[in-house]
DNA sequence: AGCACGCCGACT
DNA sequence: GTCGGCGTGCTC
């Protein structure tokens, strides 16, 4: 017998398979999606099994052993990797390897060893029990399969013992799972007419195609999700949620183990690679039904997926970008709904420009949900102009902002305070007329770059030093912007000695635990203020908090982006739409300085298809998507000078070989240097080509074997 | 990724 | 004359 590995090396110039033998003892463990361990040159390697041959006509070595019982990449994943790899153009190993948890990875170390418990079954089911004890042990049995050795114990540990002599009960070993998620009171809620048909819709699934649930904050997503898992339950089959950042929304795990207790898996990033292997396990073995995870729970290898739901979907954490394979956990959701013949629900109450642009076209099926659960509108929004403010207050908090935060403190409400960290000074403002400095050609803010004192842009390549006075105005004094927690929360002390303030950012919730302990004691109203970062803009959901203020909505706003006012129009919903969920009327104060600024204005009347409107024809105009496609090519390398050479070569290739392609760069990235590696970029924009991959697939082959350079490709860039 | 092989400069 | 730099190519 003949095996084709593919070993666990991620590297360009070892990504194909490698034929080996299998001695005769180790036939019968053999199976297509396994481990094995192979000699590699010297070294000796851990690999997948991807085939099996009869023979082969080469002088082949021999397999050392097999690392697994159980077939770890089932025929739809080994499939889906070579549709990643086919799209993404990265090596096919790195295509396992995101698939599977770390601890079965090479190199993950000695795998971790794992906790055992002892469970008995009943074997002899006529047996008629001798003593009292015996019989209260063998009634246990009566209502479950499986008991707990502990829990026998307790009985009597002589009568244990005697069953066990005489065969009467079996021992089973089972991995201990930590059984974590037990089914609480949970009150199912009754859906509104608009809740129910998004429901019946997506359960239909008539048309095949995915769905994109446009639902305001507030509006009852998560319990029209849970409804539609619960009925895909119900037929038997499977089901994945994706979350953003699942230590960002803590209460979604909560409402869903509340609801289905052991069903579910959670793949949080706060897991042990133990944990998480477990969790990988019970999925495994169809012991878990619901598997809810950030964007690499896409990979789980859930059998008979009755529905894929991404919840906010323009999160752009869906996308790998910073290492191999690159790929969009909503194409892997789209292809694996296909696999499965089950509908896929992308949601969110700010669609992706993408998204919504594709539902328009009808590739989506778009749903909508208008209205809150609670029936009452969406809180009102308040734009403060900083402009007018900052000149005689040097403080971050208005006097307006501050008016109402004490009011709303005195009537026994609370409030969320939100710093807009996001692009945090990398950009140049003017103090006086609050312009940013754009580039000429591309419309993109330009980074300041502090070594040179240059201003960059991240798109093109323009540099121009700082100037002395603002272009717009002639101002002279420019500076960067940024303030911090700490310093917010000092000023809220000072200004308002008896409220107390909850800080809360990655400083203070790094604790295992500490998250949870402080939205607890938030809801139980040991604080009157929630101050925070990103941390505190989605998910959370207090009945009693009214009021939202936004310290500084520009942040975001002026990252050299194409995406910029995308995602700070996004970013400014979902914190606004933390007010008054439930019967009480919230407001939201967006402190600005831009306060004509479209993605802050249409905040302001939660109008998103009017944001939409405009940002499309915007998009449209300068050529971003979702009119053009985006394909980043990343050159990195020790040596400046060569790095740089070569990246003009490729330039000028491209050039050649692509004609319907618009070539930027290469120009340097923000962070040119770092580890001492050099790195350029160059961007291309096309909206067909059909020669592109085979094109990108000859650069990559020419660098393969290329020590002092690396060649990365990434296809619809979240950012650069 | 490692490792060997091979071709150049600069030393006990 | 050898030692060692790293560029190139291979690993079933």
């Amino acid at each position: 017998m003949v095996v084709g590995v593919l070993v666990q090396l991620s590297s360009q110039s070892v990504d194909k398979v490698f034929d080996y033998f299998v001695p005769s003892h180790l036939i019968s463990s053999i199976k297509v999606g396994i481990r094995v361990l192979v000699p590699f040159g010297k070294q000796t390697l851990e690999g997948f099994v991807l085939q099996i041959k009869e023979e082969s006509e080469r002088d082949l070595k021999e397999i050392y052993s097999v690392l697994d019982h159980d077939v770890i990449l089932n025929p739809e994943l080994l499939l889906l990797g070579q549709e990643i790899q086919r799209t993404t153009l990265s090596t096919l190993i790195s295509t396992y390897q995101v698939m599977l948890p770390k601890a079965l990875k090479a190199k993950a170390g000695v795998v971790v060893p794992k906790k055992y418990q002892t469970f008995y079954q009943l074997q002899d089911k006529n047996y008629m029990p001798t003593s009292s004890a015996q019989k209260k042990i063998l009634n246990l049995f009566s209502a479950r399969e499986f008991i707990l050795r502990q829990e026998l114990l307790k009985i009597s540990s002589s009568a244990l013992t005697t069953l066990i002599e005489k065969g009467i009960l079996g021992e089973i070993k089972q991995e201990d799972y930590r059984m974590k998620y037990e089914i609480k009171v949970d009150n199912k809620k009754i859906l509104t007419v608009s809740q129910k048909a998004v429901v019946d819709a997506v359960l239909a699934n008539t048309k095949h195609i995915p769905f994109l649930l446009f639902g305001v904050t507030g509006s009852g997503k998560t319990e029209v999700y849970m409804q539609i898992i619960e009925e895909v339950l119900n037929r038997g089959k499977t089901a994945i949620i994706l979350v953003p950042e699942i230590s960002l929304t803590p209460q979604m795990v909560e409402q869903f183990s509340n609801r289905f207790g052991n069903q579910i898996a959670a793949l949080h990033s706060a897991l042990s690679d133990g944990e998480k292997y477990d969790e990988w396990r019970r999925i495994a073995r169809g012991e878990a039904n619901i598997v809810i995870g950030a964007r690499s729970a896409i990979f789980a290898p859930l059998q008979n997926i009755g529905v894929i739901i991404m919840d906010e979907e323009h999160s752009d954490s869906y996308k790998q970008g910073d290492k191999n394979p690159r790929y969009h956990a909503r194409d892997v959701a789209i292809w694996r709904a296909n696999y499965h013949r089950c509908p896929v629900l992308l949601g969110s109450a700010t669609p992706s420009l993408e998204s919504m642009a594709r539902a328009e076209k009808g590739v989506y099926e778009l749903l909508m949900l208008r209205d809150r659960v609670n029936g009452k509108s969406l809180p009102s929004v308040e734009i403060i102009n900083m402009n007018q403010e900052a000149k005689n207050n040097s403080s971050h908090i208005t006097k307006r902002l501050l008016t109402e935060i004490s009011y709303c403190v005195e009537r026994g409400e609370q409030a969320i305070l939100f710093l807009n960290r996001r692009g945090f000074s990398t950009f140049v403002t003017c103090k006086n007329c609050s312009e940013t400095i754009k580039c000429p050609h591309c419309d993109i803010t330009l980074t300041y770059h502090k070594s040179n004192r240059m201003l960059r842009c991240h798109y093109c390549g323009y540099a121009t030093p700082l100037p002395n006075k603002c272009p717009h105005c002639g101002e002279e004094a420019l500076s960067d912007l940024g303030v911090g927690t700490e310093k917010i929360e000092e000023e809220l002390h000072n200004l308002l000695p008896d409220v107390k303030v909850l800080r809360m950012d990655v400083d203070t919730t790094s604790r295992k635990g500490a998250h949870k302990k402080m939205i607890d004691a938030f809801r139980n109203h040991e604080y009157d203020i929630l101050l925070g970062t990103q941390i505190v803009a989605k998910g959370l959901d207090f009945s009693d908090v009214t009021l939202v203020g936004v310290i500084n909505a520009d942040t975001s706003l002026n990252i050299p982006d194409f995406r910029s006012s995308e995602n700070t129009y996004s970013l400014l919903s979902q914190v606004a739409g933390r007010s008054g969920r439930s019967s009480k009327t919230g407001k939201v104060f967006i402190q600005t300085f831009n306060p004509d600024h479209y993605a802050i204005a249409f905040v302001k009347h939660h109008d998103y298809l009017g944001f939409y409107k405009q940002e499309m024809q915007i998009r449209r105009r300068l050529g971003y998507p979702p009119f053009y496609f985006l394909c980043y090519l990343k050159i990195s390398g020790k040596d400046a000078d060569y790095i740089f050479q070569e990246a003009l070569k490729i330039k000028r290739s491209l050039e050649r070989n692509l004609q319907h392609t618009k070539i930027l760069g290469p120009t340097s990235l923000a962070v040119f240097k770092v580890n001492n590696i050099y790195r350029y970029g160059i961007i291309l924009k096309y909206k067909k080509e059909d020669v592109l991959f085979d094109i990108l697939l000859k650069v990559q082959n020419h660098y393969k074997n290329n020590h002092k350079l690396k060649f990365d490709i990434d296809f619809n860039p979240s950012h650069f």
